[in-house]
DNA sequence: TAGATTGTTAATCGATTAACAATC
DNA sequence: TAGATTGTTAATCGATTAACAATC
């Protein structure tokens, strides 16, 4: 049995993918680990190591044709499925995240948003609605929604993760500065903005 | 001389902090490792690790004085010293985050933002103004910001981060998907909301 | 005192790097 | 062929966990 990838390494390749697609034309067809390696400021037996858990495979000598790679890190990223994504919480972030042209290229659709604010409900933000958070089951129903992102104060994210867990969400993107918990079978991983930047600032003294 | 932080155990800290900020005050004045570890979902040790880098000390069968334990966080962070960061890059995200209240939980003042796009220029978003990206080294100069976020797309990081090298940016919190280059003495740290929704998506598969 | 919890040292675990044979 | 690069195995490194003495 091949061993499964582990959260670190996967958590790299979308790094990969999107060096090899921010690459010109003009690169040419090969590229190497140690190329890849040195561009992104890493060692290169880590690079052909998280390069070896997709189906990609390179060549003695000139290394990997780098439309295979991408479509290999395509293909283990999911992004030719298409996924749909919800936003829980329309405030300023919620609503910069609704717009954001970025999850397509992952093959993420975000679909719709969601907030209890009865003057945003019914709204459309970058042409997508806004519905009642009471409406949730519902709406996940019919989009299909298995991801959602959470962007509501801290003091809310616990009761809409539980929400969101009951039906029937799969992973859950947190920017609340909060702990959540939920349920077996369901993944929660956090962004805390604010606290990545205090630990730049912890770092720089 | 004592062991330096690693830096996986300073990015739990804002964790720890931000879990006994949001504690009630009828906790009681104590909290032990345990009780923290088991809300957050990870081993005792780990936590008595990590919180002996700050200045706390707990008492055997009683734990951590709560108010203590936060106080010695807030100063391992510099919560207590006022530093101002910039934003760079008025779209949707960064709009959003000249709005965002968290930051000075941390004792961070986001004090103005910068853009290219002369609509933008010299208007205010939350009360901060936006100024024009070719005054930026005045602009840091007058504001002391050793902080920076960058919010542009991936086309214009590069360049932008080579700007605020020059104008003694000593940390940036990159939000464009592209590897940046900067000088010694700089710290980047990475935050690609796309490429961590998508492994998210790779995990439920 | 007995029991709970800290703080530290040793053991384990996992990730990264080094070494190197295979190969185009 | 010679040289560069892959893929893999072994060694190293660092982080987490286990064990346990100290102590309130």
């Amino acid at each position: 049995m091949e061993k499964e990838i582990p959260e670190i390494s996967l958590q790299r390749l979308p790094v990969y993918l999107n060096y090899l697609r921010s690459l010109p034309e003009s690169e040419g067809t090969y590229i190497s680990s140690g190329a890849i390696a040195s561009a992104l400021g890493m060692g290169e037996v880590l690079v052909r190591k998280d390069l070896a858990y997709t189906k990609a495979t390179g060549k003695p000598k000139v290394g990997y044709v780098r439309e295979e790679l991408v479509a290999a890190l395509e293909e283990f990223l999911c992004c030719n499925n298409k996924k749909n994504a919800v936003i829980i919480g329309i405030g300023g972030l919620g609503r910069a995240l609704l717009g954001y042209g970025g999850f397509k290229n992952y093959g993420i659709d975000v679909v719709a948003a969601f907030d209890k604010d009865e003057e945003k409900i019914g709204t459309f933000v970058a042409d997508k609605p806004v519905l009642d958070i009471n409406g949730l089951e519902g709406g996940l129903k019919e989009h299909a929604a298995q991801l959602a992102i959470i962007c509501v104060p801290a003091s809310a994210a616990q009761s809409v993760a539980d929400m969101l867990s009951k039906v029937g969400v799969k992973a859950i993107l947190n920017f609340a500065p909060v702990q959540l918990s939920v349920p077996k079978g369901v993944i929660v991983r956090n962004i805390d903005v604010a606290g990545s930047l205090s630990v730049l600032a912890a770092m720089i003294k």
